[in-house]
Order: C-alpha cells, then sequence, then structure tokens
DNA sequence: ACCGGTTTGTGTTCCTCTCTTGCAAATGCC
DNA sequence: GGCATTTGCAAGAGAGGAACACAAACCGGT
C-alpha cells in the first residue's frame, strides 16, 4: 500500500533478488535459522529455498551446518547461517566525547570495536579523519589480510545531508558545511563508498535492529548529550526526510519565551532537557563535561537537593517533549539513549507522570519508554547496520561467479 | 531498503500482481497515459504491458482509445485510461460543521458530492448515522442503478482507531469509544467493508495525492478548526503509528505553562492556533462556530486592531508549532487545511517569520508552507483515496472471470 | 531393548506462470 | 519514399510450485 515513489515494473529476477534479500536479512535479524524455519518465515517451498540457500552457500555468504537435534520429531533441518567473515563492513563514530570504529561481520558479529576519547571542543576536518584512519587501521591490522568491508559508514554528531556526506551544521565540532564523506572516503582509499548520517538516526536503527526496540516497528530514540538528538522508525522504516534532516527533536520549541538554543532559536526542548539544562541547573559549571555530570549523578545518589531538584526538572521536560513526539508519532517503544540512559533512574517517576499529564490517552497507553541497550555504541553499530543495507538488499550483488565475494558495479 | 514486516516470499503470481497494481495506479494518479509511456514508466516491454493491459480491458477496469497524434512520429500509441464507472467509492465525512457524501470513480473522478450543514454540538452516534446513510442514499440515487461501491471510507474529526473503526475520541461529538465503523457498515447496508479514519489524516492523503503536495513524498498536513488535526505522510505512506493515532500534533505541548486544552492536557498547540484562542483572542465569544470566524476575518480585513492582533498571535503561535514539525518531521511541503486555508492571507507573513527564527535552516530551506488546494473537500477526498487503495494494491481481486466487476474474498 | 508407526524434512523432476527477446508489420511525420 | 516509433506474435528463459520418493528422528507398545 502506498508506495512511496514510481513502481517500477517487476520481473523475474526480481522475484529472485527479493527472497534472496529475504533470506538474508531474515539471517542478519535473527540470526541462524534452520532451513524449514526459512520456509515457514518465507512462506516459500523447499524446493525454492533449498536452491535459493544452495546459491548463498556457493557465494560463500552463508554456511549450512549438521542439524541440531532439539527434541522435535521428524527429520532434523540443517542450521543455516551467514558466516561472519563472509562480508563485513567498517563502522566509523565521531561523538562529542569520543572517537570510535569498529569492525562488524554479517549478522551484527562485532569483530573488533575501538573507542578512544577525544577532547571536546573545535577540531579541524584534517585532524578528525586523520585520527578516525589510524583507529580504523589499527582495527583492520587485527583482521585478516586482505579483508575488504563491503562498506563504510559513518555515525556524526551533527546535521548531516545523507545524500552527499555533507555535515551541514555540527555545532560541538565547529563545522559548518564540511564535506566529511568525501575527505574521509579519500583518506580511507578504501574501494567501497562510504556512507554519512546523524549519530541520533543511526543509534535508533540499532536500537531497533539490535536494542531495547527490537520488535517495535514504530520507534523513537532520543540521545542525550552536549545538544539533543533523536532518530524516528516508523512502520520499520527509518523517517529521513526530504533532505535527511528528520528527527532534529533537540529543537522543537518547548518554552517558545524561553532560553535562547545555540541553534539561533529559542526555547528549543535541548534547552531544558540538555547538558548544559541539568549542568546550570544543579549549580554546575557548563564546561565540565563527562566528569561534572558523573559529579551530578554521584550527588544525586547521595540525596543532595540540588542535584535531585535539576534531575527532577530535567525529568519533567522530557516528560513534557516526549508527550509531545508520542501524539505526532504514537510510537511502540521511546529508547533513551546517551546521558538519558545515564539519568533514567533518577528522572523516570517524573518523566512518567508529567507523560501522563501531557500526552493523549490512546497513544500513551500503547508507548513504553526505555533506557537504551546498546549504551554507547549505539551508533556506531547503527553505522554498522546502515552499512550492511546493500548486502541485504540485493545479495546476488555480492556473490562473485564463482563463489567469491566481490563487488559489482551498480547503478 | 528497511522492509517494515517480515518479508514474505515472492512468487510468479506476486510480480504479476505488482506490475497491474503499477499501471493502475500510474492511471489512478496521473490520469491516461498512452502504452508506450506506460512502458517508460514501468521499464517493462512492450508485451508484458499489451498483456497487463490487455487483462484489464477484459476486466473492464481499463478501456482503450484510438491514439492520440501529437505531432511526434511513429506509430501512435493507444491511449488507456480507467473507465470512471469501472469501479466507484463511497466517501463519508463526519466534520465539526457538515456531513458530506461523495461518490468518486476511478481516477479520482467525483461522480457525486452532497455536502449539508450540522449544528454543533453533541450529537448521538444513531443521529449522524442516519443522517450520513440519507445522504448516501440520495448520492447513490442519482447513479446507475445497481451500482456497488467496491469500498466506503469515513473521515471523521477524532482520534481514531483504524483498525476496528473505532472512533476513541471525538470531544466536538462527545463521543468516547463509539463504534462508528460497525454500526455504519450496518446501517449502510452494502456487502463492502466501512474504513474509518481521522480526517486530517485522510486530508493529508488527498492533498498529497491531488492537492497542494502532489509530488511531494514527505508531506505534513495541517487542519484547523476546533481543534487542530494534523496528517504526515512519509516518503510517500501515511504515519500512523502502532495503533493509529499518528499525527495528533494538535496536542504536541509548545507553551506547558498555558492553558489548559479540552484532552487533560495543558499547553497544547491548539490552545494558541485553534479557533478557541483566534476568538478569544479577538474578544468573540468561544460559541459563534464559523459566522464568529467569518466575523474574525472580515474585521481583520477592515483593518480593526483587535482581530489583526488576534491573528498575529496566532499566526506567530503557527509559526513555533510549524518550526518544531519542520525540525522533527523534515517536509518537502506543509498544507494548511481548514480554517488556517481560510487566515492563510493574514497570517502568512507572521507565521513565514516565525518560522525563520524557529527552524533549523537546513530542513527550513527546503520547505514550502501553502494553503490546501482542495479546501473543505480535502478530507472528504482523502476517504475516497483510502478506500481505492485494495483497488489500487491487487487490481486482479477485482477483475471477474468474464469481465464482470466483482469483488473477491480475501483474507 | 527393540521395532514399527508417525512426523517432519530433504532431493528431484516436471509443470506453470510471467516476463523478455526477436522479427515482421503497421502507422504517421518529414 | 525514408525513418522513427510502436504494435503484434511466437518462441524462449527464469523462477518458484507441486508431487513423489525417501530419510531421519521421536513415540509408544511389547
Amino acid at each position: 500500500m502506498y508506495p512511496g515513489r514510481e513502481e517500477v515494473g517487476q520481473r523475474s529476477e526480481t522475484v529472485r533478488r527479493a527472497n534472496l534479500s529475504a533470506i538474508v536479512r531474515e539471517l542478519h535479524l535473527r540470526g541462524p535459522l534452520s532451513r524449514s524455519e526459512l520456509v515457514a518465515r518465507t512462506g516459500l517451498t523447499r524446493s525454492a529455498i533449498r536452491a535459493l540457500v544452495g546459491e548463498l552457500v556457493a557465494g560463500e555468504l552463508v554456511a549450512e551446518e549438521a542439524a541440531v537435534r532439539l527434541g522435535t520429531p521428524g527429520r532434523p533441518s540443517p542450521l543455516v547461517r551467514l558466516v561472519p567473515d563472509g562480508a563485513v563492513v567498517l563502522a566509523l563514530e565521531i561523538a562529542i566525547d569520543s572517537l570510535a570504529v569498529a569492525v562488524v561481520g554479517a549478522g551484527g558479529v562485532v569483530h573488533e570495536l575501538e573507542r578512544v576519547d577525544r577532547p571536546r571542543g573545535h577540531l579541524s576536518l584534517d585532524e578528525v579523519v586523520a585520527d578516525l584512519v589510524e583507529l580504523a587501521a589499527l582495527a583492520r591490522s587485527r583482521r585478516p589480510a586482505g579483508e575488504m568491508p563491503i562498506r563504510v559508514a559513518v555515525a556524526v554528531a551533527a546535521i548531516v545531508s545523507r545524500a552527499d556526506g555533507l555535515v551541514r551544521f555540527a555545532p560541538n565540532l565547529g563545522w559548518v558545511d564540511v564535506p566529511l564523506g568525501a575527505r574521509l572516503a579519500e583518506a580511507l582509499a578504501l574501494p567501497v563508498p562510504v556512507e554519512v548520517d546523524n549519530e541520533s538516526d543511526l543509534g535508533a536503527l540499532a536500537e531497533f535492529r539490535r536494542g531495547a526496540a527490537r520488535g517495535a516497528d514504530d520507534v523513537l530514540y532520543v540521545h542525550g548529550e552536549v545538544g539533543v538528538g533523536g532518530g524516528i522508525i516508523v512502520d520499520g522504516r527509518p523517517l529521513d526526510g526530504i533532505g535527511g534532516y528528520g528527527g532534529e527533536i533537540g529543537h522543537m520549541p518547548v518554552n517558545p519565551d524561553g532560553r535562547s538554543c545555540r541553534c539561533g532559536s529559542t526555547g528549543c526542548w535541548e534547552t531544558e532537557v540538555g547538558e548544559g539544562a541539568l549542568l546550570t541547573r544543579a549549580g554546575y559549571a557548563l564546561d565540565g563535561g563527562r566528569e561534572a555530570i558523573d559529579q551530578v549523578l554521584a550527588d544525586a545518589a547521595a540525596g543532595r537537593p540540588a542535584a535531585l531538584a535539576a534531575l527532577d526538572s530535567v525529568g519533567r521536560w522530557l516528560g513534557i517533549g516526549l508527550a509531545g513526539l508520542v501524539n505526532i508519532l504514537n510510537p511502540r517503544r521511546v529508547v533513551l539513549g546517551g546521558l538519558f540512559s545515564r539519568i533514567h533512574p533518577f528522572v523516570v517517576d517524573r518523566m512518567d507522570l508529567t507523560l501522563d499529564h501531557y500526552a493523549l490517552a490512546a497513544p500513551r497507553r500503547l508507548v513504553s519508554v526505555v533506557p537504551s541497550t546498546l549504551g554507547v555504541d549505539a551508533p556506531l553499530l547503527g553505522a554498522a547496520e546502515m552499512a550492511f543495507e546493500p548486502l541485504l538488499d540485493d545479495p546476488a550483488a555480492w556473490l562473485g561467479p564463482r563463489g567469491a565475494l566481490v563487488q559489482l558495479e551498480s547503478a
């Protein structure tokens, strides 16, 4: 129903492609499955599954193992699993306080993960790119020689134009209209595309696929750091918007006569729930970074009134903002990431009560607000998930003629 | 990419179904097309198009006409068009001030349209259903005897649970948890399903398909009446949310310490931009209905300060609310419907300026805010569009064996 | 402990569905 | 009349479905 763009005609090859895609996607998302489970999941016949899996096995993307006996009657069905080294991606992240890189294999296996602290403040594109390239080299050096990721993806704390890999606005880095994707592609010198996306959008994807929002088709991921970012999943698909700028929930006006925001607007949500709001209300200096937040949490745990009051206020404004978003989006699950995940125990009561008041009853009843399960790595893992999309979408393009995994040129 | 639910396996029939659907959908959305244009649009071969169109012609859903000569060289291509009487739907609307019914033919041809004023205030379900049935009978009486709509859809100013046709909350009608769909189906006594949806969601669909948002894949429709409703299109698909309650933008908190809202919350957007806010600020009584609004607009046209100030305030709050929505959704187009369409000339400047301040630069640049082109009929026409979906989705199910248009039982 | 019956699943062959390819004919502008 | 475009038709290729035989494990009775 309601296809987005021009529906192009289908042909026999389309069917095969869609079916291969369905199998690989199931394996990627749910882990190893027996052939008969694949039959049940896809609705295809044994013959078809057999042929399709055979093709994937020949292409060394998946492997079949001896049947596991699980107490069920009948002939055991061979287990089909993605081979973790069959296809890997390189995921990068530029966060406020750290840089990270990961090599992730098909099925979501994290082969390598490196995260290093990063001083806050403005750094040049060159510096950041150089650091990332070094990290990537380190991670890749521990992998089999000659291993080539099928794609590279970067999560960055910024407003990003996905189509061209341009960082539009990154106040924490001091970047405006910076060609991150192109520069990184050049510096990495890998013969594969480099994609760039917002860290909150990718955090949403990761929590949706492998975290706290698994199984929910409508998801809102709210990422608190210095600013507040959001990632939205609608009916299983990321909400990107026309320019890929969707999900900038931190700049939703909730208090139009309130404080001015670094985006130039006034009363944005992040001026009430961001790191700065918490620190200011708790009586700390703004430039304390993570240590200051740690201090606030320690104070709160110790029962100090200033910290508790600050957290209470953040909890209230969290509830107010989420109420609006719940009314607009009617999600099944809201996942709190970053700062919000850390303060969750201290704010949950106030937040829930506020949500009860400000949200409509019907959508409120259906939503659950939970902290992130992937923690700081959510955006990084989301980048990996995004990087796998082309493979999941068209596995045949990655199956070499004689079983070698090669990348075919595609439009 | 990113399929929402379990991707079911595809088979040959799936291909045919998808291709038939693509053809019918193109014809429905773009109007008559030559066979060769269909070839270009779908990417299928002439032979395939020939066979598919032939099947549709045999089923009397489409007709082929003599080629039009348009000065192009080559053999002229026959024009394929949906026959307007081939499949029709019955669309109904329960608005604040009126009831309406339409009989719409494939391709969006409005055969009949009746709208009658309705007194404001609480009416029982029985009364409303009886009125609608009467209106429907009137409209259908002017149509060929024996004509049977393929589906019925109702737009209603309420929070609706689409899945079961339940009206959850309709403050203007005084309804809570009312089984509108079931009762209407019973009273109409037509052997076809009756669907119920929110009038703003359907207005969005209509403006997206045939109105001011045509060609834009990411759309926000904002409907002002007593309350404020919204309809959201994301990448060409309606944003329903998990319970179908999505798009309730009227209850987004924009002024959490402001007035209390009839939904039970405080500072909802509609308390600042709804009809009540406008009337109150302009110094009129709240129960004036449409006449009072007319008076405010007349006053404004005459330059009376109170009316101008009230409109200015509404314009400002419109800009504030839209800024949040633009940041969250990054739409290509925002369509103002209902009350907002009427006051648009008076508020556009203030609204645009406010939007400039409160919205992020990147998404702001890409969006255009325009008044509705379908006016009061947008929700009604949206209901028709929704009612046509099953046909567009699977035309074969509506092609009888010998060319008669019959509805097949489907899961 | 043994031994068929039952259940579940595989392998293989042939069939059907659907679109593509290739060639010849038709049509209308220049 | 030449050329470009499109149609119509018949043969061909790709892909999954259906049916049958067989294999492997569980289950219960003896």
